[in-house]
DNA sequence: AAACAGGCTGACA
DNA sequence: TGTCAGCCTGTT
């Protein structure tokens, strides 16, 4: 396999790791094809993947995400690179790397604030704090089985929480795409409406109907937990793979 | 121009 | 344990 990148680090062995080149994607798929939906999504999207991040990039990023949008997130993570990044180039091209969380760590608030951030820079900084110090070990959160690995991600010491910014939704994204977690099933607003609208059996008639009608379309934490645990016992050990063809089926309608 | 956007925290029942 | 208001900010 040929491939170009701005580092030396960044060879042939780490892209075939972040693309899951080692997986055969049909045996993935051929597991989650349940029902007429994902048969449907998969036809749709065939060819789409999970990928493998860097996981203190992930979870800062999806701290970010709390609350807002893609175009909104996008503008976030490229200008608090291009403040507190290491410059990068590439083929002629500069760029900035995201921002290490000791980089973080020293930022000055105002300067951090002033990245559009809004209330997220307190967690964005918290989390980095955390990463930095070792109060949270990847290595030793990610060894751990999906349960135990989600309740040390959103725990508390001496009642306070390791990472601040960190909800149930926020760790299910970071154990999918950093945290090698494939049966973690991220339920974010555009696949609480699929899972109205394609499976209403797994979500239960009271949720339902407060989707659809009342104006307040959040869910609490008890019916993130009951409804992820459901989607989890529905398509099983590769459930992530399965909302990830389920997000795209949801925002392309 | 009020609501909404890829939720979470802190306070309270 | 389960509810609920409030929250930065940009966009529609």
């Amino acid at each position: 396999m040929r491939c170009a990148s701005s580092s030396d680090r960044l060879d042939s062995s780490f892209v075939r790791n972040y693309f899951r080149l080692d997986e055969d994607l049909t045996v993935v798929l051929a597991s989650i094809m349940k029902d007429d939906v994902e048969r449907e999504a998969i036809q749709k999207f065939y060819g789409l993947k999970l990928v493998r991040q860097e996981r203190w990039e992930c979870l800062a990023s999806f701290v970010l995400a709390t609350n807002s949008n893609i175009p909104r997130i996008r503008a976030m993570v490229e200008k608090v690179s291009s403040v507190f990044g290491e410059p990068l180039e590439f083929e002629g091209l500069p760029y900035h790397s995201f921002p290490s969380p000791e980089a973080i760590r020293r930022a000055k608030a105002s300067k951090l604030r002033s990245c559009g951030l809004g209330y997220r820079a307190r967690f964005l900084r918290q989390v980095a704090e955390a990463v930095d110090d070792g109060s949270i070990d990847f290595d030793s959160v990610y060894s751990m089985g999906y349960e135990d690995a989600r309740r040390a991600l959103t725990s508390k010491i001496y009642g306070e929480k390791v990472l601040l910014g960190v909800g149930p939704k926020v760790a299910d994204c970071a154990l999918l795409f950093s945290g090698g977690k494939d049966e973690a099933f991220p339920i974010d607003v555009w696949v609480a409406r699929a899972i109205a609208r394609f499976y209403p059996a797994l979500m239960g008639r009271s949720l339902r109907k407060k989707l659809g009608s009342s104006a307040q379309k959040k869910l609490t934490a008890p019916e993130y937990s009951k409804l992820s645990k459901s989607m989890r016992d529905y398509f099983g050990a590769n459930a992530g793979y399965a909302q990830q063809y389920l997000y795209m089926l949801s925002r392309n309608r």
